[in-house]
DNA sequence: AGACTTTTAAATGTCAGACAAATAAAATCT
DNA sequence: AGATTTTATTTGTCTGACATTTAAAAGTCT
């Protein structure tokens, strides 16, 4: 079932890859338990502290979950959006900060994506989920707000936006886009002029969302994704030439 | 910089998150080195397999990556758009199989994503992604070919639909989706039937886009979300009854 | 002197054995 | 029977050692 070549390179990564392929494929379900440390160690003939590397390996994926005591051992995880979610935002982010992707790109990509859930939204949004924004975009009129805050609470409004889809595939795709440019957006937000023309923009979309206007939903996202990118590159400009 | 508090429960795991914050934060730089394993391990008042645990637990993620000899160590890694696919589509493949996404949601998700790279594609697209298109649409048409032939070609049509886009955040978020409902897909498309009427479609939507007609390229695509959910339905209907 | 070979040192990869801590089941006692 | 203690199993961690890889330093030969 899992066998190992007798190539000497990297045997906890060549463990880990054969444990995952068991699980990706079916052949170990979820809430499975795995055989114990040392029986992993005699079938794979290694010693333990290499089984223990590529569990750890695993581990580090959510693929499994490790418990200590008598019933012990390693289980099969059921990867819950939460794990999912925390992957994807430290992989956007990771992408973003060190891979020369630039502002406007994540920009682009991320309102053609929020667009996306914009239609199904209009249609399917909740009173809850409404009340959410408007409750956020109350937040974000507070006049001490600081720029962490008022970004955060940008998020958690977007947040609302994409969970109106009732899609959950959709939200953990955009959970990434989304959280890993707040750091970013943190730099271009810090104008009260900046501030007002986006809490507008805001309204404008909560009021469309709640009178179910897909539309209006979707040309007023073009217009927050337009004024974004122009914020950034006016930003960008004055670091060009400080003077 | 890295500090490790005095409570006892999986020493590995803060050093990981510890080691990762310090990634993420800007803290290390690309392909900067990390102390060798002993000084880690000295640092953290830690043994070294802890300290092992931990690398490894970060090389899963392709955080870091290691090398031996000399001058070796664990150096932190440049996060490639190739290492963040496959990521991607591991976690979206485990979100399918084991966390109860019906097939109806990962396929409104994907085509929701999908339409939202449409306009974008339809203006942006090289001659080159054309005929990419061309090409597989012209594959798909053979009479021999296997069902996993098949899909395995329509993931490659829709993928150079995508990267038509030209943003490499889009083409990286819908890898995927896409991927990962391969599997699901091959189970439905194994009449020639509904063969022939994906290829119309795919032909319709090649030639809207070398037309750069957005608004038809939309259309299509959703006429293909509409006809693919269709075929998961009654297929599924002739699961329940199978007299 | 210059090119090739050998040695050496540093680092990761692996192993073996041991103990600590947690946990649930089994055994024991009241 | 119920509560308590014991015990066995399993993960978490430590110590120390050896193997392997790699590049630089040292040495040797032409």
């Amino acid at each position: 079932m899992k066998i190992d070549p007798q190539n000497p390179a990297d045997l906890s990564a060549q463990i880990a890859h054969a444990i995952r392929e068991a699980i990706v494929s079916g052949a170990l379900i979820v809430d499975e338990r795995l055989p114990s440390e040392a029986e992993l160690a005699d079938q794979f003939q290694v010693s333990r502290p290499t089984v223990r590397e590529a569990l750890k390996r695993l581990a580090a994926q959510s693929l499994i979950r490790t418990q200590r005591g008598a019933t012990g051992g390693a289980f099969v995880n059921r990867l819950s959006f939460e794990d999912a979610y925390s992957q994807q935002i430290t992989t956007s982010t990771l992408l973003l900060s060190m891979n020369a992707v630039s502002f406007d790109t994540a920009c682009e990509a991320r309102y053609a994506l929020e667009r996306a859930c914009a239609a199904l939204s209009a249609e399917r949004r909740t009173a809850d989920q409404l009340a959410t924004m408007r409750a956020e975009i109350f937040r974000q009129s507070q006049p001490g707000l600081t720029d962490e805050a008022f970004c955060a609470s940008d998020v958690a409004f977007h947040r609302a936006l994409v969970d109106g889809a009732g899609n959950p595939v959709l939200s953990y795709q955009l959970a990434g886009a989304v959280e890993a440019m707040q750091p970013l957006m943190n730099m271009i937000t810090f104008t009260a002029r900046s501030r007002e023309e986006i809490i507008a923009l805001h309204s404008k979309i909560a009021n469309a969302l709640e009178a179910r206007d897909a539309a209006t939903v979707d040309a007023t996202l073009a217009k927050l994704e337009t004024y974004t990118r122009q914020l950034a590159m006016d930003v960008a400009e004055q670091r060009r030439r400080p003077a």
